[in-house]
DNA sequence: AGCTCGTTTCGGGGAAGTCA
DNA sequence: TGACTTCCCCGAAACGAGCT
């Protein structure tokens, strides 16, 4: 019989033999070895090692890719080869190959030859495996068993070598290291997570990422994850308490531990969720839990001082959402001012969205209140509330001065530009990942509440009120 | 109920080194 | 040379969810 002629296994000619070799009728069982598709590539020349196993099997060549190092094979057959012999042949030539090549030869194999030739003993061995192991075999994935076959250690050594390599010498380190390289392994972080319990992902869950707040938190948060090997998962919960329930409780399966930034649910929530996932609260105190925010009495102290500086004495505030934490700290300091300065009157507007369409809502009332100047419970808000006074024809700061929270940076790029109480959100976020992996690290009570600083920005929304 | 997947980790064994 | 210590590595158990 003629030597078969060699065919390049590109995926068209991967599907033509196939249809011509797979009877498509029979079950998975009854079918022969997949050993053409999931393979691949070819070279030209295949080594000389390769073309001597062909010999032993006439009608049929072995094909390595000389190029990939993940074990490309390939079989091939002459085309006056009938179907029914293909299939023979192919087992015929894996059983060969495996049994005799890979026996006595496989140590002077190139390693992508290795692999290929343990994938064939693979088609031979699980033939009548179960569907799972060929899936499997299909998915082509090279584990840490495969690095330690390959180097000649124990899979143990393997992933010591990986993950703590000052408990393995040196030579062995470098071989598991090159064996790592040529195979491309890459630990599987399911497997990973099942071993240790640990995801090496923490989740950030915030009310509303289309608020430039905590997007800047998010950086934050982001920048020290990765500084440290972790991943951030990212979920919003749209102002919801309910929805914030339920997705920390949803990534509490997934990561090590949960970020709540201004978290709107109640402190029994929060300490039922605590008590499911580590959780570290930003912008939220609650009992011990371990938490990173700012002083919101201050930064209203801060803000109605200014105010009052410049002649202020009526002074209004447009609130955040009922349920939010922040905003009862930002009542409460305003409280103590109206009490420490008498002279000065502090108006409540209410409550309003955290957003520009909820300062447009308070223009109206701040403007009926009579008030010269108005706290805005962010910067969003403060920009809806200018834009709206504008719109009314009234001027700003003239006819009312505008402060708002949070010192965005767009704050300056609006006109005029926006007075704010800023705070650094990107290291806001950095602390409250720091104070989780310290929680992580050395348990509950290692990071209690820390206070970041803030200052007011003075800018152009601010100024000496008219005499009306 | 028992098996599968891939990985980590603990306890222990063996080889090598050190010292009397 | 024998006792002891240290280093390196191995085997086995465990992890959780899905499947048989």
């Amino acid at each position: 019989m003629p030597r078969a002629r060699l065919r390049r296994a590109t995926s068209c000619n991967v599907r033509r033999q196939r249809r011509t070799s797979l009877p498509s009728t029979t079950s998975y069982n009854e079918r022969p070895p997949r050993t053409v598709g999931p393979f691949g590539c070819w070279s030209v020349h295949p080594p000389a090692s390769l073309a001597m196993s062909c010999r032993a099997v006439p009608g049929c060549a072995v094909s390595c890719c000389g190029t990939h190092r993940s074990g490309c094979c390939d079989l091939s057959f002459s085309s006056k080869v009938r179907s029914d012999e293909v299939n023979h042949k192919r087992l015929q030539f894996a059983r060969g190959f495996a049994s005799r090549s890979c026996r006595r030869r496989h140590h002077l194999l190139p390693v992508h030859m290795q692999l290929a030739c343990k994938r064939l003993h693979f088609i031979v061995t699980s033939w009548d495996g179960s569907h799972r192991q060929r899936r499997r075999y299909m998915m082509s994935t090279v584990t840490a068993q495969q690095v330690a076959d390959l180097v000649g250690v124990s899979l143990s050594t393997v992933s010591r070598a990986l993950s703590a390599p000052d408990l393995v010498s040196p030579a062995t380190l470098v071989r598991v290291q090159a064996a790592v390289r040529q195979l491309g392994y890459h630990p599987n972080r399911a497997a990973s997570t099942l071993a240790t319990g640990r995801t090496t992902s923490i989740g950030l869950v915030v009310p509303d990422l289309e608020n430039p707040y905590f997007a800047s938190v998010a950086k934050g948060v982001q920048s020290r994850a990765w500084s440290t090997g972790y991943t951030v998962m990212v979920a919003d919960s749209d102002e919801d308490p309910v929805r914030e329930a339920e997705v920390v409780k949803k990534l509490s399966r997934q990561v090590d531990g949960v970020v709540l930034c201004s978290p709107r649910s109640t402190d029994a929530v929060v300490r039922d969720l605590a008590s499911r996932v580590r959780l570290v609260l930003l912008n939220r105190q609650v009992d011990d839990l371990p938490s990173v925010s700012v002083d919101n009495a201050a930064t209203v102290r801060t803000a109605v001082e200014h105010l009052r500086a410049l002649g202020h004495r009526r002074i209004a505030y447009a609130g955040g959402p009922q349920a939010s934490w922040v905003d009862l700290r930002r009542r409460e300091g305003l409280q103590h001012c109206s009490e420490a300065f008498q002279d000065v009157e502090i108006i409540d507007l209410g409550h309003f969205r955290p957003h520009y369409t909820g300062g447009i809502a308070a223009a109206d009332l701040a403007l009926a209140s009579n008030a010269t100047a108005v706290l805005a419970y962010n910067d969003l808000l403060a920009l809806g509330l200018i834009g709206q006074v504008r719109q009314r024809g009234f001027g700003v700061p003239q006819r009312l001065s505008v402060i708002g929270f949070d010192g965005l940076a767009i704050g300056a790029l609006f006109t005029p530009t926006l007075t704010s109480v800023g705070v650094a959100h990107a290291r806001l976020g950095s602390l409250a990942v720091s104070a989780l992996l310290e929680d992580l690290s050395s348990g509950p009570g290692g990071f209690l509440q820390h206070q970041t600083p803030f200052e007011l920005l003075v800018r152009e929304s601010t100024a000496e009120p008219l005499e009306r």
